[in-house]
DNA sequence: AATGAATGAGAGTTCATTCAT
DNA sequence: TATGAATGAACTCTCATTCAT
């Protein structure tokens, strides 16, 4: 049972194409990479470039929307499901983390690059992926009703605050492959739910 | 009591020179800026930049120099200091967090640019930065010893997670200007330490 | 009979950008010489220049290149044929000469800009031409043990004043094209052999 | 009693200007050399330069005259002697050819560097050096005369030789500072007038 | 007599992009 | 489907020159 689409040869170049831009931007920074970059990484010319892309830019947005593909989803699965609060904290970590190491470095591209598109594109890759954000605060939300979590926790805020160790851990890991990911991803969680203090 | 030193008008106006910068790299990043981006917020010619910075390179430098100006010191004196453990966290997030809003986002640049500058110099750099984290690790290693904290803490980790909170939410502070700092500092410290659980 | 090879297209426009680099370089100096006048010069726009010279330095290396070739050949050729001494230096002369009315000028500018290339590249075109003065120096060897010429004569030196004379009258026929150029050959080379003095 | 005038200080100043430009020009050609390179070289800031010559173009004139000075006095003196030819050819050959090892270059600039005047300007120094050349026309128009050369010589022809073959040597000798000047300066006399043939 | 500071023009070079083939 | 060739704009950087001090 094929879980891709077939793909027509064209797409199927196209996405080697997108994973082609991820890694170089992911390595020099959008601005610090170069089409011909790009185009080598491929094996193809500067010029053929643009039979896959219109612009570098469109290139780029579609490096981000490669990032998000199931990202949301993702959490959408893990908050519908029927776990309790530390098992669907570690299924988010893990999930968020391990995905700095796929998709040749799109995440870290995501997250790094995405601001220096247009207002309008940014805000379109933006709605696509607010919705991870909700997702998870409605996790917080629930676990602190259900009383597994303190009651004075401000949700939005512990949301951000996994978010953010999440990028954080992922561009340390993206950057070192020696970094063992299940094991940061294990002491993330319990240190997230337990803190460092001595109970 | 003299908060800055005399300076020569040539400092000084360096000085400014750093600071703009930081500012324009922090907005567009080292790559997306121009010379010309730089000059223009000093209110200078593109080619009278050369007289302060032999190069956009050396501009770059200068600024994740400045963004390390007083940063380790701060960590020594917190490291020193005779306070229980989450003061001197308190004390350590207050600092590094708080350089966010500082110095025209040159510590924003520091953390996000400072790669692309080539091998020896980053190497530098990095060894500047790097008695931080040494620091740090060792309040944790007293807090462990002296049964403050969690026998199993792994310290390293700590350490790495607690630098890494910290420039996520440094990123986010500095984007948008509304953020209550001492709020997010408050809720980091504490999240940190005792975790989102109930006891 | 063939006299030049096939060539790709893009082997004959990069000829002609490296005659054209020639030229201008002959007129103007290297370092008075821009990008922009080879390219207008070619007829394409400056950038254009790049697609056929990765830099100005190459473009000058080229033209010295193109300056050379050949140039060690026919001497090999000289000192190879079975003619008197005299013979042989009217074809020395001929030969070196006449290429100062030759190739745009690229004679002119390896022997007058040669010297701004970086060390390892004047190394490698010196080595390219000195095989030059060796196999002058031969002529003048053997003729002085046949009994041609002068005993006492000291070759090195001459071999120098045959190349530094033909060097200087290069430079002025290059620069006036009304000079007889075989007049010049002629008795430059009956003077170098038989002097002022009357006998 | 002293053989320069008195000289006003700034006069004295000026003339160190001027030999720093020799020197300068002399090493990297006129369009190589930047006015810092030159007011490095004489110990003073860039700006100050203007002080003493009001162009960069202005201070290749400047070393053009100096390289002139004594110059055609020289070749009248020898004109005027009452030597036999071939001691006027050794006259004319050394103080030629030692130029070159004087006034800091400006010889070699002279030759090298005043083809990038302005027409107007390289009329006037050809001017003042053409007289140079028709002196010397006239030691071979004399000896022709007189019987010393041979009767069908060119006298033009040879005063273009004389004057090549010097600053052909003159070169070599500017650029390796080993070479024997006077053993330079005798071969090449001794050759000009015999020959490398056996009588 | 000399300098610090700035400037504007122009240099070499890179690069995203186009388009005929 | 991909390329070779070219372009024009932008970029970093240099430099001759000016001028108040």
């Amino acid at each position: 049972m094929a879980m891709t689409q077939p793909a027509s040869t064209y797409e199927q170049h196209r996405h080697d194409a997108i994973r082609a831009a991820a890694a170089v931007f992911a390595d020099k920074g959008y601005h610090g990479s170069s089409t011909r970059d790009i185009a080598e990484r491929l094996g193809i010319k500067q010029g053929s470039l643009y039979y896959y892309f219109k612009s570098k830019e469109e290139a780029l947005v579609e490096v981000c929307l490669y990032a998000m593909r199931d990202y949301v989803q993702h959490m959408e699965a893990i908050t519908a499901s029927d776990q309790p609060f530390e098992a669907k904290l570690l299924a988010t970590i893990t999930s968020h983390v391990s995905k700095y190491r796929e998709q040749n470095g799109a995440m870290k591209v995501y997250h790094t690059e995405r601001l220096y598109l247009p207002e309008a594109k940014r805000e379109k890759l933006y709605r696509l992926g607010s919705g991870y954000r909700q997702k998870l605060e409605t996790i917080f939300d629930d676990a602190v009703r259900h009383g597994d979590l303190r009651p004075d926790l401000d949700c939005h805020f512990a949301t951000q605050m996994v978010i953010g160790t999440c990028n954080a851990w992922g561009e340390l890991i993206a950057r070192d492959p020696d970094i063992d990911l299940f094991d940061v991803i294990r002491k993330c969680a319990d240190l997230l739910s337990n803190g460092f203090i001595r109970k």
